[in-house]
RNA sequence: GGCGGCGUAGCCAAGAGGAUAAGGCAGCGGUCUGCAAAACCGCUAUUCGCCGGUUCGAUUCCGGCCGCCGCCUCCA
């Protein structure tokens, strides 16, 4: 059974969605004010990883993943850029399904754009004002945290009395909230600031009503899990639970799940210390999308991940061993017949493969288990023993575990296709065995560098020679 | 100051109160090969930052120390 550690109860509890069918997922997506970078990108995979492991488990995946297209930023970056808002988080939004495609992360069930849900906003905003949860000062509506004394058990933040140093940081602030804690549900409009028309004014939302707003629009008040970046926990979750539930009454969240941070080169994510990557950087630099996956993943998804480009090189070497190993597979010649001890292998290989992936997610396990079910299969390569049967019941397991992992899709679907004998390529085998069996093995050896020019790559075995593609 | 995490072989990284401490990368030696490629076999942590405690038994639990990192209304 999966289990999941809950940031609300910091603990790993199993789950399941609350109806037994559809798992209802709310991933707090991009601001579209910038390419994302490394760091944004392993969050994204991480929320893949488990959507596609919820659907691994048999449950309908509904997530919502939302696109924040209006707050400072993106309002800064238009003016600066001489766009439209609209223009400016568009561009920037088609950068991040570029990306996301590009990881292979699948598609979430919906992305609503924060712009498009500013009558909803308004609406929940009002429910807040008339039951007694929030104010308005100046065409600005704040939430007003003391009517709410759940506030800060998610994250564990004091707010009033006692050492509220959660908040110290907060004097200065240029609105004039009642409490330093209280935060913004509308924004007032400034002078030449984007703004929609409301019973306050005109204005626009704040940044935290939005993910209440479409979350609850498309999965309803009670979310199965929630995910997010660990930065997010406060104050934007707290925040979302103070909202939401102060609005509807129910619970919001049954599972907070948050996933670390990443630090490049052991110092954390910066401009000025040049180790800002964004997916673009990397694949100028020549690294594999397949191995940049990879390098998300070798991690488990609650530990710091130190992203480095000696470790990318490494995942690169993996990534190869695993291709090689997929390619090579449907062209062995084999005997007739399947081998028992491939069947038992992949049968543990499944149920240790679940039993790392229900514990919380453990992809470094996960990917262990596949990792020694493919040596195992060399060996029996080596030793003769597999047959003919074996490697489609091999890839069958490979294609299982991808549907979690998605680091091998390609590769499989290439493999899966009727190896489509080139007849060009065949001939010259032939001609080379010939050459071989010659002792004109200056001719052979020109053979093999015409065809690993083109990407083909020959393989001497002692029952014959096989390719495959690079 | 408050909250949280980490320290496992040359590197990355799972794991777990007691069975040979996964897997990947790199290295060395071998097998196979005309040479390669791919792969396999063997070697590479008698030991899990340091010091105590609990226990029949700890690297795994507890305490202290050292080192590193993150969060505390910009933030995945």
């Amino acid at each position: 059974m999966l289990s999941l550690y809950n940031t609300a109860t910091r603990q790993q509890q199993p789950f399941e969605p609350a109806d037994g069918k559809i798992a209802r997922v709310y991933s707090c997506g991009p601001t579209v004010y910038d390419v994302a970078h490394i760091g944004n990108l392993r969050t994204f995979v991480f929320s893949d990883i488990l959507c596609r492991y919820l659907a691994f488990k048999g449950w309908e995946v509904r997530q919502v993943m939302n696109i924040t297209d209006v707050d400072d930023k993106t309002i800064a970056g238009a003016i600066s850029e001489g766009l439209s808002l609209s223009e400016y988080t568009e561009k920037y939004t088609q950068y991040f399904f570029e990306d996301i495609e590009t990881l292979n992360i699948k598609p979430a069930w919906k992305y609503p754009r924060a712009t498009e849900h500013i009558e909803q906003m308004q609406a929940l905003v009002q429910t807040l004002l008339d039951k007694g949860h929030a104010y308005e000062v100046d065409g600005n509506v704040y939430f007003d945290i003391s009517s709410f004394p759940a506030y800060g058990k998610l994250s564990g933040v004091q707010t009033a009395g006692g050492s509220s140093c959660g908040f110290s940081r907060l004097e200065g602030d240029e609105y004039e909230r009642e409490e330093a804690g209280d935060f913004a549900l509308w924004k007032a409009a400034k002078p030449d600031e984007p703004s929609w028309d409301s019973p306050w004014g005109p204005g626009r939302p704040g940044w935290h009503i939005e993910c209440s707003v479409m979350s609850m629009e498309y999965l309803g008040p009670t979310l199965d899990i929630h995910t997010g970046g660990v930065d997010l926990i406060f104050p934007h979750h707290e925040n979302e639970i103070a909202q939401s539930e102060a609005a509807t009454g129910e619970p919001f969240v049954r599972f907070w799940v948050h996933g670390e941070h990443l630090v490049v080169e052991g110092e954390k994510m910066s401009k000025s210390l040049g180790n800002f990557y964004t997916l673009r950087d990397l694949l100028d630099r020549g690294y594999s999308p397949q191995a940049i996956r990879h390098q998300l993943l070798t991690a488990h998804y609650r530990q710091q991940l130190n992203f480095t480009l000696d470790g990318l090189e490494q995942s690169e070497r993996t990534m190869q061993r695993l291709n090689t190993f997929i390619a090579r597979l449907p062209r062995l010649p084999l005997l007739e017949g399947s081998s028992e001890e491939v069947a038992d292998r992949i049968e543990e290989a499944q149920a240790k493969f679940e039993q790392m992936m229900d514990d919380d997610l453990n992809v470094p396990g996960a990917l262990g288990v596949v990792f020694e079910l493919i040596k195992d299969t060399n060996t029996l390569i080596d030793a003769g023993e597999l047959r003919d049967q074996d490697p489609m019941m091999v890839l069958d397991f490979l294609t299982q575990a991808d549907s979690v992992l998605g680091l091998m899709t390609n590769q499989l679907e290439e493999a899966a296709r009727e190896p489509a004998l080139d007849k060009e390529i065949e001939a010259l085998i032939a001609e080379r065995e010939q050459a071989r069996k010659d002792g004109d093995f200056a001719h052979a050896d020109e053979i093999r560098d015409q065809l690993a020019a083109q990407g083909i790559i020959l393989e001497d075995t002692t029952t014959g020679t096989i390719w495959r593609r690079q």
